[in-house]
RNA sequence: CGGGGCGUAGCGUAGUCCGGUAUCGCGCCACGUUUGGGACGUGGAGGCCGUCAGUUCGAAUCUGGCCGCCCCGACCA
């Protein structure tokens, strides 16, 4: 295989492509911009989506699927979010091709075939779902409607990166309806709190929790709540968002209901997603420069084994034990491969697993069978320990449970390292550039300090977060006032 | 869309200035020996050199057009 990975330390940017590449995630496609999910990668995401799905499922939601397609007249009633999104969309405007008369053997889009109103390929679904919500919502009785969908969007992105931001991804949004705006509130919030509890719990990776300034908010939506990671090189990645939309979306789709009151008001709404970003996110919170790093808990394979052997009956030998061990681990609900392909060397297999992030490998060779032990290694520490065979169960979830924390640990350790309270324009620029990450400081809460600051550092204001501490200060360039610090920083 | 780079076997490349149908490594196939950290030997398969046109006896190489991809920026989840 002979693969090399570009160090970290070299260049994060093709360390990352690398990963994604040789970890056999997922490839370039020949469609521009577009990328092919291999099934490694996929299998990754559709733990990701079993987990988020359940959530979802545990807090009331339901699963619907909304058309790919929405017709222009649908897409542009709600105009701010029309607006957003109106630069980046694919849009359809035939329905056939012919035979190219001039060009035997090639096609042409049919003139004839021209649409009456064109179709936009959905960049997100609230258009759509708005206009259908229209007919189901009659009486507060019908309310709330808790609606998820995972579905593909498009959006044509001028530079892309795999799965960082492709033109066309996989999420799941969700819209939900609401008879006061206290509930969907609560709604946008509670949604929020499970983003984190996934991004923390199950991709071991820490989030700040926040709002995000008029500036970065959604097209559409009166707040947008934010969940913020930080990344390996420093810089912050937006791993999930909760959208109070207020009554926009049913003004803009006249979706009114009849309250307790018998009187007539419009709905509250609130939309919510994360994408297939989040394996962006995952590989950039704890992967290293031997591979991919999987937290246990989205581990497709939590454990590999691996046999060392000398010819058939060796092979046979160690697989009697092996396949045991593999029992008694499914038992505990740890899913185990054994890998016996006979085509492979072991160390080769070593390199291979430890590239694909696997947590934990077993290796058991003809000497372990003598001793009565196994030998387990840790691939976010790469530290290897030989056990007692008897031990492996305890031993194992145990490890998985402690590989799951360390990441986290570390992955919040390096966070709070990067994370720097600043109080002059000066000092900000300085981190932004030489230490880089999260940078605290004071803004005067205008839009336009936000975009000079933009404009001057490249650096955004991620979110103001929750609960933020209110302290006396003054505004890092303007030298206004202000009660509370705001995270900065440079983003994906 | 601006700036830069690149298109030669599945992947990475040499050859391009100075025209003569192609180099090396990895991978692949077969057989044998191997197997506690990416094995080794022997033999073998695989390329109309991105595409179209032009110059020429002859083009990967020279000329022109087109297409595609990657990287950096503007836009953005």
């Amino acid at each position: 295989m002979s693969k090399v990975i570009t160090p970290q330390q070299q260049d994060y940017s093709k360390w990352y492509n690398d990963i994604v590449i040789q970890a056999d995630m997922a490839d370039h496609s020949a469609v521009r911009g577009c990328m092919v999910i291999k099934p490694t990668g996929y299998a990754i995401w559709e733990k990701m989506q079993q987990t988020l799905d359940k959530m979802f499922k545990d807090t009331g939601h339901v699963n619907a699927y909304f058309p790919l397609f929405i017709p222009k007249s649908l897409f542009e009633a709600e105009e701010k979010n029309a607006e957003g999104f109106a630069k980046e969309c694919a849009v359809v405007t035939h329905y056939r091709l012919k035979t190219d008369p001039q060009n035997p053997g090639k096609l042409i889009v049919d003139p004839e075939a021209k649409l009456e109103e064109e179709l936009i390929v959905r960049p997100t679904s609230e258009a759509i779902i708005w206009n259908t919500y229209k007919g189901w919502i009659e009486s507060y009785r019908d309310l709330p409607l808790l609606i998820n969908q995972w579905a593909n969007v498009v959006r044509w992105e001028m530079r892309t990166r795999l799965f960082l931001r492709t033109a066309e991804f996989l999420w799941q949004e969700g819209h939900t309806a609401h008879a006061t705006k206290d509930e969907a509130i609560a709604e946008t919030r509670q949604m929020l709190e499970v983003y984190a509890d996934f991004a923390e719990n199950w991709m071991a990776m820490p989030v700040i929790k926040g709002v995000k300034t008029a500036n970065e908010r959604f097209a559409g939506a009166d707040d947008t709540y934010t969940i913020e990671a930080l990344m390996q090189d420093g810089k912050a990645l937006q791993a999930g968002t909760s959208h109070f939309l207020g009554q926009n979306f049913a003004k803009a789709f006249d979706v009114k209901f009849a309250n307790k009151e018998g009187k007539l008001d419009y709905v509250w709404a609130t939309s919510w997603g994360v994408s297939t970003r989040l394996m962006g996110a995952l590989i950039m919170s704890h992967s290293d420069n031997m591979g991919l790093v999987i937290p246990p808990k989205l581990a497709p394979t939590q454990v590999v084994i691996v046999p060392i052997y000398k010819g058939e009956e060796g092979l046979a030998k160690v697989s009697e034990v092996a396949n045991v061990i593999k029992q008694k681990l499914q038992q505990k609900n740890i899913s185990v491969k054994y890998d016996n392909r006979d085509s492979q060397r072991p160390g080769f297999k070593f390199a291979e697993h430890e590239l694909k992030g696997i947590p934990i490998r077993i290796a058991i060779g003809e000497r372990d069978l003598e001793n009565g032990t196994i030998e387990i290694a840790r691939r976010d520490l790469l530290s290897k320990q030989v056990i007692k065979i008897e031990e492996v169960e305890n031993y194992v979830s145990t490890l998985l449970e402690d590989i799951q924390t360390n990441l986290f640990n570390k992955a919040l350790e390096r966070r709070n390292n990067l994370t720097t309270k600043v109080n002059t324009y000066e000092e900000f620029k300085k981190v932004l550039d030489e230490k880089t990450g999260f940078v605290m400081a004071h803004w005067d809460g205008t839009p336009e300090t936000e975009e000079k600051i933009k404009q001057e550092t490249k650096a955004t204001i991620r979110c103001i977060p929750l609960n933020n501490e209110q302290e006396e200060g003054v505004c890092i360039y303007s030298g206004k006032p202000s009660t509370q610090r705001v995270v900065f920083a440079r983003a994906y």
